[in-house]
DNA sequence: TCCTCCAAACTGGTTCGACCAATTGGGCCT
DNA sequence: AGGCCCAATTGGTCGAACCAGTTTGGAGGA
């Protein structure tokens, strides 16, 4: 499995050709043959699929789906083969990540280094230049929030959440279409920066809690189909 | 790889038997033949292995190991190996958990329903009868705290929680071999279930961090060595 | 027509042996 | 002593084969 696009290709074939009664998929010999590879290959990936909790192989049966008791790095899989994740699941993991982050950021007060604040002051200065050439954050935002949870010092706190940014990965894309958006969330991670700095506890906690709140709506409408998602090239199947 | 102990066994001898300066562990054929399987098993194996960010397998060259990157799923799979874990990622999951389960107590409080006050008195009556019989909890104190987790009706809140309890799954016997800390426990538990029942959510909350307090000193003074923890037929190895 | 029951086809679990190509390390040559 | 080259090693991949339960479809009986 040298190429771990297969894992979620695998997982997104499995997905669309499963029974919806059942979950049962097709067998191994067939997902071999479809994706060109050995048995092996598939083998080695439907383990993986089933230490996720996506997958259960019954021994002489076939291979059920189930992504109601999928990991979170399963999601994030999920996520990222453009799959059609469960609304619910989605909006758990943005409240998930709030609870995260709002500590986070209180933790970081008493824990950030100068050498995080010299990763926050570099994020900020390339998000000053994206924004300047009318290009939406994104890949910004995501390094700008998680160099906050490593100023927590906590590396397994640090593991959780970088799997929220591997699930948004295709959608803050769409989310910083908006121009409008970059420019608000610059302003509030400078805020927040700000606070840190100071060390101010209380404030930084309600700073992330304000920041992550429009997070929070926006998936919020999407999941109740009130607000549609632009469209976008990346995201043709989801 | 029906038997998931290979798992588990593969990463001990994997972690045992690697090179300490480069983290290079036996190549694929040598661990074939040391657990007389295939090297189709052992590849699935390293394929999960790999996917829980404890081991990098580079072409041609060998497998290398390295924990530090561990995802916590992995961290879960080494306690119940067994293996010595790095003390500080055992501090840093005691640190998210109680940040997890203090927020949990609280969303619990407003979205607890009626079958989960059922199963906490469930489980507070077992806890009882467990402590009237002179035995420690464990597997109740386990089932209490996630069965608040899954008061808060967030499915993905209650996996990353439950891979807390699979890490502490061996050592909570010995926490609670201290039957003292058995009913002092338990008093505590109930304060928090009735906490949830009057829906008070500051309450709730305050009561879990007191409770965790506990745990996390406990495990502060096994980490820097202060307190020893009493020995275990279960834990020999560790 | 419907139900029962059995055998054949299918399925995951596992092993073996083979080939490839990049890496690695040690021995040889300078 | 230093540098170069080759051969053994290693992960990556494939295919064929066997096992023993599970499924399933059809034959045969009620």
């Amino acid at each position: 499995m040298k190429e771990k696009n297969l894992l979620a290709e695998l997982a997104a074939y499995l997905f669309s050709n499963s029974d919806k009664e059942s979950g049962r998929t097709p067998s191994e010999r067939e997902l071999a043959e479809h994706f060109g590879v050995s048995r092996g290959q598939i083998r080695e990936a439907l383990a993986i699929l089933e230490a996720m909790r996506i997958v259960e192989r019954r021994a002489k049966s076939g291979i059920y789906i189930d992504t109601k008791q999928a990991s979170v790095e399963a999601l994030a899989l999920f996520a990222r083969a453009g799959l059609p994740l469960d609304p619910v699941q989605i909006y758990e993991t943005v409240e998930l990540r709030k609870i995260h982050e709002i500590k986070a950021a209180e933790l970081a007060c008493s824990r950030a280094t100068e050498e995080n604040f010299e990763r926050l002051r570099e994020i900020l200065k390339a998000s000053e230049e994206r924004i300047a050439a009318g290009e939406g954050l994104a890949k910004e935002d995501r390094e700008f929030h998680l160099e906050i949870v490593r100023a927590t010092k906590n590396s397994v706190f640090h593991n959780i959440c970088s799997v929220y940014y591997l699930m948004g990965e295709q959608r803050l894309p769409i989310y910083f279409n908006d121009p409008e958006r970059s420019v608000r969330s610059h302003a509030e991670h400078i805020q927040i920066y700000e606070a840190l700095l100071r060390r101010d506890g209380n404030l930084a906690q309600a700073l992330m809690n304000a920041h992550l709140q429009g997070a929070e709506s926006y998936w919020k409408g999407i999941i109740e189909g009130r607000g549609k998602e632009p469209k976008s090239a990346a995201l043709e199947k989801a």
